[in-house]
DNA sequence: CGACTCATTGACGTAGCTCAAGGTATGTGG
DNA sequence: CCACATACCTTGAGCTACGTCAATGAGTCG
């Protein structure tokens, strides 16, 4: 049964030949540039071919909450054909250099409608990312602080998704977003876990030393 | 460009005939009646002719949230084929008695194979259960209590969508369950928009007297 | 008309916020 | 290679939004 996974990657590896025979675009960011804008309407899909990006929405208070993180061979955003408000506050970053596909609307329905298997890997993306999305809204919603913390360091760390897609290294300042918690009180929490001998923090970086006990912490839907 | 919607009806009205005419289970829930219950893995999929349902996830901690409504001519859950934990913890209810055509997995992939009309509905209707948890999980969690409340009301009283869907009564339980803050919070903010002359309150129901006001209050995702 | 559900208000404790100050790596130009 | 700037991390202090507990009121129904 899966968990959640807020590293995408490798889900649309299997149609890597079929895009690069298909209608595309080639493009390439540096690190730091918008593969979507702020403010920006979502035309154009991105079939990641090297690199990593992250989704993030601007709240009006100028807080920042990152969603999700999309490395190669998957897909970015999802097929879809309806406009939605939100879409003009989320925005999407290179965090390396990063090398994609270029679709069109158009020439991914055209995709669509003659791939059967390209239906239903688009389907599994969905089921995946509204399991995410779900998780954050409804579970980690629930959870204080500290278990949020291990929760985000068991999927990113120590779950088989999150040690394949590897996100190298990280900011405390962005598990502070992720987690929707101010920079100040995430990092008591990994105080508190450095103290206990279950991590050891340097910059960038968080090492896992005693997984066993992080997991002890994770709520029940987390493994 | 569309706003985030907690009642999902009528999306797939267009293909009521089409439904029927295929192999499918009738079946009829009683008010209260689990549709999908604890504990169950999903292996359904409920095309709703009539009445209504909660979907819900109940939280280890004992505390409810109240993720969506569906309504007439709409299917729950979406169609998808991996297995989420989270799954376990997700229950839907019939808040009035409830009249489906229940599809196994197996019958709705036969549909969705052969009709290109239904898998584009059923990538909508992914794309706006997405938009409504990013909504949830990215912007509401920023806005305080009696932000997140005017939000609420303006989407389930004045929107379109929220009109059009009719909840019909609600508690005001319910009302903390979708916000996830505790009742006691949810009727302080009330009492204030109550003394302030834009609503006015009487059990299960809650009027709005002053559309305009309430909407300077919502935040700028939400309308 | 008693029992239950639903709504309201008060009292009080605390998790997590902001502000503020400082410490320690890493990178860069001279 | 050093001086300095910048990015990143840590800790303290005080405030507040929101949670829990508790009591009561006000509709609704068999």
């Amino acid at each position: 049964m899966l968990t959640p996974a807020y590293i995408f990657s490798n889900d649309f590896t299997a149609f890597a030949s079929y895009f690069e025979e298909k209608p595309h675009t080639v493009r390439s960011f540096c690190k730091g540039e918008y593969l979507w804008a702020p403010g920006e309407p979502y035309e154009k899909l991105h079939y990641i071919r090297s690199g990593i990006a992250q989704n993030l929405l601007e709240h009006e208070s100028g807080r920042r909450k990152i969603i999700s993180f999309h490395g190669r061979g998957t897909i970015f955003p999802g097929y879809h054909r309806k406009r939605y408000k939100i879409e003009r506050s989320l925005l999407t970053v290179a965090l390396s250099a990063v090398d994609v596909l270029e679709f069109t609307s158009e020439q991914f329905t055209a995709m669509f409608r003659e791939n059967a298997a390209l239906q239903m890997q688009v389907i599994d993306w969905f089921s995946s990312y509204a399991n995410l999305l779900l998780y954050e809204a409804a579970h980690q919603e629930y959870n204080n602080t500290f278990v949020k913390l291990c929760n985000l360091l068991y999927l990113l760390l120590i779950s088989e998704n999150g040690r394949e897609s590897g996100l190298g290294d990280i900011t405390q300042d962005a598990l502070a977003e992720i987690l929707g918690v101010s920079l100040v009180n995430l990092t008591r929490s990994l105080t508190r876990l450095r103290q206990e001998g279950v991590i050891r923090t340097s910059r960038r970086q968080i090492e896992v030393l005693k997984p066993d006990i992080l997991m002890r912490y994770c709520s029940y839907e987390t493994f």
